[in-house]
DNA sequence: CGTCCTATTGAAATTCTTCAACACTCGTGG
DNA sequence: CCACGAGTGTTGAAGAATTTCAATAGGACG
């Protein structure tokens, strides 16, 4: 049996629906057996989100979860008197929602246009209880989380404006193109956030962040055009920065 | 059989070690069937790690988890250039370690006199095999501190200083102290964290930490003995300075 | 062409840090 | 018993980084 035959007789066995995503690969939907994600499947429905549109509310009870295919969403806290901090990103494939639990304490929004697929808590939660392994990848993912969580705390406690600024392009960098090579060519990529977004994601404000990235084009780690278009001549020297504002 | 006897029955069948541990009811080990847990304690070992000293290093391949039993630990990141922030802090009866990786991206070291309860890695992955409940407690506790994390980096990325040290109080008072009921009355408790480290945890200096202690005090929100030990006569009254400084 | 949204830039104000001096506690050893 | 030094914490004054306020510019869209 050659390798192609193969190949099709295995998809044949993944609802159509499926088949051509990301998420049955690195998300979580990879842990289930043919059978569980034709199961998933029959409940899932997929949609779009406009740009700044609320996809999960803070506080409020909410009773589905989603896989993102395609676009960035925000997870961010709001204070009473209007501060707001981006609490984190998220990216295709990632899965969006908090597990065990009926309401988010921040809320998420899609920064991008968005494209999810969402399912029911009862269903997730049902097959949970009967695959192991799918549980095992959902906490993979809060450990990536965290992970993540846990370094940008560095970066809002303690590193300069410009720092915060290199830091988070260079996350964006890294980030938007996942198969990026450890090449030394120029990286290109085109900035999911607007300037109000940055400020919240570093603790900052638009007018410094404005200021920042002029100065880091003055120096000429990075290239901006149309305001919104990035790109980085030299990865290594723009990781340099994240730690060494002033030199 | 009165409830007693059967109390002692099932207390017979938990190994010596595990009878007074609180990690076997808030902690993972809750999780584990009496089986299980003699099967676990035959593999560990508990000890005292001194105030100040390190627990788990970043970056260095360790075989070890660990059960917090007493004391603080405090979870932190260093730069090269020496800067360092706290990316957490733990407590009795939490779990240290970073599951399914041989490596933490952060230092652990015991902000106080710490006792814990270790095993190797390769045996918590064996029972996390065969018991999928104990990887559901472990993903539970790594979805606290997401959230906790998440909350942190709201207050290290929008608060002010005084707000900040505020907010530091009001979670130690709730932490240290877990089963404080939602009374009116004062709260008292000694500060397991030196001003290096409250700075550290919160992106700020010494000096202003100092200085912030002394407004709040001012205020009457704080009462302050021996440098260390702290009453709040008004837990209601410090949470609101968590989020508004200025008046 | 006007309006809204987004981004940039400058100058003044504010917050926080840095540098420096000093106070307190505790343990050690003369 | 006291002196000494290390470790910890407080306070003041000057300086630096970031914010705030204000003005301007460009692009998208009706």
């Amino acid at each position: 049996m050659s390798k192609i035959a193969r190949l099709d007789i295995h998809n044949s066995q993944i609802p159509v629906i499926c088949r051509a995503c990301e998420a049955r690969h690195k998300g979580i939907c990879g842990a289930l057996s043919p059978d569980e994600l034709t199961y998933l499947s029959k409940h899932t429905s997929k949609y779009e989100i406009g740009r700044e549109h609320e996809i999960v509310p803070a506080g409020e009870d909410v009773s589905t979860y989603s896989n993102i295919l395609s676009g960035v969403v925000r997870l961010s806290k709001l204070m009473a008197d209007g501060r707001q901090q981006i609490v984190g990103l998220q990216f295709a494939p990632d899965f969006l929602g908090r597990p065990f639990r009926r309401t988010n304490d921040y809320t998420a929004e899609a920064a991008t246009d968005v494209r999810v697929c969402s399912f029911p808590r009862s269903v997730l939660e049902e097959i949970i209880a009967r695959v192991p392994a799918l549980e095992h990848r959902l906490h993979e993912q809060t450990l990536k989380e965290l992970d993540e969580a846990r370094d940008w705390m560095l970066t809002l406690g303690r590193k300069s404006a410009e720092e915060k600024v290199a830091s988070f392009l260079y996350l964006i960098a890294t980030h938007i193109n996942p198969e990026r090579g450890e090449t030394d060519e120029p990286v290109t990529f085109e900035l999911p956030l607007k300037r109000a977004d940055i400020a919240d994601f570093l603790g900052l404000t638009i007018e410094t962040v404005s200021r920042q990235i002029t100065r880091l084009r003055k120096r000429g780690l990075i290239h901006v055009e149309h305001n919104r278009d990035v790109t980085v001549p030299d990865m290594e020297a723009l990781h340099e920065a994240c730690e060494t504002a002033r030199d």
